[in-house]
RNA sequence: CGCGGGAUGGAGCAGCCAGGUAGCUCGUCAGGCUCAUAACCUGAAGGUCGUAGGUUCAAAUCCUACUCCCGCAACCA
């Protein structure tokens, strides 16, 4: 079983264009796993508690349940317009998370892992929260930023996170695909020789803030974000669920064979996943094996910045879908990014890479492809001619494209697999100017050849669609409509062999797959 | 004492971990083609790979120092 996850996203604003990036990045993999033929579970949600939405709610004059469910209707819409099709549905107001979360925290506090002490220290009433030297600023104070700074002395629950750093250090150095791309993992360790030694807190008291789950074992805290967002991952996986729960088998999709992958930002591997929630499961009992392995990825900017509120430049994915369409928006998102890395979002590069490798370069050899057969051979494909020189090169492409996308694939890096597309459907283009089958079709004797080379126009534009599938699934089903592809959508990647399309195959008249970009307003930037 | 990322032809990026003729896309220039979504194909120009040292037969790649840019408070993937 492949078990995905995505970071669940905090409902405390609008979904903007990283949501969505780690979103449809997620989808992309889990659906070529599934065209691979692997059993797959992908599992993404919201993050719903704490103390940001309470605050928002209560200036909205509105229960934080209510704001909630209209922030997670908002991400539950966007996923749905971008074609996100994940399996489980990870909403932390749900009471089997809450009820998991409790048995997780009842247990911990059984085996001594968890404990309760007063904290005192300097304390910003505006910001609610303890302050610490960090916050200082050079010259030692606390800024205006945090408003009135007192002292203040509070009890809360901790968890006792620095008797696994150890463990943690020697797991990271020891497990090689721990956390992906390599640097992530140098900084994590890094982070972690600075962090270890403290332990966690966990808990808030009430009267601080009451939108959360309330500890098990004390009723006057809730759980803050670590004992309840970082749990979905299991709690949605069926940890510790009821048989009639309706969740997954948990031993089924958490396993050894293949760990569990978390896609998670950057932001969120120090020291949230990194630390906390493998040291976590550890406590819980995970073994190494069983640790899940986290995928970090990177940011969209702007300009070399980063995208945030403060700076207005955000980018609202939904309204990018409604103007580009989500072709546009899905390949983009995944064609001019390197996992793990940054990137710049551009709206002129979203609509060049449409425009050229989309409209241009692969909706084009469909339709000059199927026009042709449509015109010089009756829409009928024919094989059985003889092979040139030409043609095995073609197939030799196809094979090494395939070859090349599946390896990228499984280095999750999209980009080179549509690439590797790319590649051949260029070569096809190609083979197509030198093969000229117009030139073909106005002599009668060469009409086998003029078959053949028709043929394998058709059949790359087949496979094509098929190696597509995961990124632009409704794009895929359209050309392999055109194409009257046989099984398109039963089969997977290992039915991916020459002869898709069989002899005597009569296939449809082209209609434009991928209508280019045309900008009306050019200063529209 | 901070941590990490980046600096590669006009633009955007790969390559660096496992040193061995510098690669891709866009743009530019010059041709060609006409089946096709004014799409396609071919060719060319353009880079001493941030700077200075070092290791090596050989460095974009390894080591050292330095310069500049971006993150590391909030909104936030």
């Amino acid at each position: 079983m492949f078990y995905l996850t995505t970071a669940i996203d905090y409902t405390n604003g609008a979904p903007h264009i990283g949501h969505a990036y780690e979103k449809v990045l997620a989808d992309v993999l889990a659906r070529h796993r599934r065209l691979r033929g692997d059993e797959t579970f992908f599992l993404t949600g919201v993050d719903q508690h704490g103390q940001k939405v309470q605050q928002t709610a209560e200036r909205e004059g509105v229960e934080p349940s209510e704001f909630v469910a209209g922030v997670t209707a908002r991400f539950l819409a966007l996923w749905e317009t971008l074609g996100i099709r994940y399996d489980g549905w990870a909403a932390t107001v749900d009471d089997r998370h809450k009820a998991c979360v409790r048995a997780i925290l009842d247990d911990l506090k059984a085996k001594g892992q968890l404990y309760k002490k007063a904290h005192s220290g300097h304390y910003s009433v505006r910001q609610e929260q303890f302050l610490t030297d960090r916050d200082r600023d050079e010259s030692g104070n606390f800024g205006p930023e945090w408003g009135e700074v007192v002292l203040f002395e509070e009890e809360n629950w901790y968890f006792k996170l620095s008797e696994h750093t150890a463990w943690l250090k020697d797991y990271l150095e020891t497990t090689p695909d721990a956390v992906l791309p390599l640097f992530r993992k140098a900084e994590l360790l890094n982070a972690l020789d600075r962090n270890s030694g403290t332990d966690l807190c966990i808990s808030r008291p009430k009267e601080r803030l009451r939108w959360g789950i309330e500890l098990p074992f004390d009723p006057e805290f809730v759980t803050y974000v670590w004992f309840d967002a970082l749990i979905n991952y299991i709690s949605f996986a069926g940890y510790r669920a009821a048989a009639d729960a309706g969740l997954p088998d948990f031993s089924r999709l958490w396993t050894a064979g293949e760990r569990p992958i978390h896609i998670i930002g950057k932001d969120i591997l120090v020291p949230a996943h990194g630390i906390y929630w493998l040291c976590m499961l550890r406590a819980m009992g995970f073994p190494d094996t069983l640790m899940p392995r986290l995928l970090v990825h990177g940011w969209w900017n702007r300009s070399g910045e980063k995208m945030s509120k403060s700076l207005g430049n955000i980018v609202d994915p939904a309204e990018l879908a409604g103007r580009f369409g989500i072709e546009a928006v899905r390949y983009y998102l995944v064609r001019d990014i390197h996992t793990g890395r940054d990137s710049d979002f551009d709206v002129e590069r979203l609509i060049m890479l449409f425009n050229t490798e989309l409209a241009n370069e692969l909706g084009n050899l469909c339709n000059r492809a199927l026009n042709m057969s449509q015109r010089f051979t009756g829409g009928i494909l024919r094989t059985g001619g003889p092979e040139t020189d030409d043609d095995r090169a073609l197939q030799a492409s196809l094979a090494e494209s395939t070859a090349a996308y599946q390896a990228a694939m499984d280095d999750f890096e999209v980009s080179r697999a549509l690439e590797a597309i790319n590649r051949h459907v260029v070569h096809c283009n190609g083979y197509a100017e030198r093969m000229k089958p117009w030139e073909l079709n106005k002599n009668p004797e060469l009409r086998d050849r003029l078959a053949t080379v028709l043929y394998h126009l058709a059949e790359s534009v087949a496979h094509c669609a098929v190696l597509l599938s995961p990124v632009l699934p409704d794009a895929a089903s359209k050309l392999a409509a055109q194409l009257k592809l046989p099984g398109f959508g039963s089969f997977g990647l290992s039915d991916l062999k020459w002869g898709l399309l069989p002899d005597g195959h009569e296939i449809d008249k082209p209609q434009p797959v991928f209508p280019r970009i045309v900008i009306e307003t050019p200063e529209g930037k």
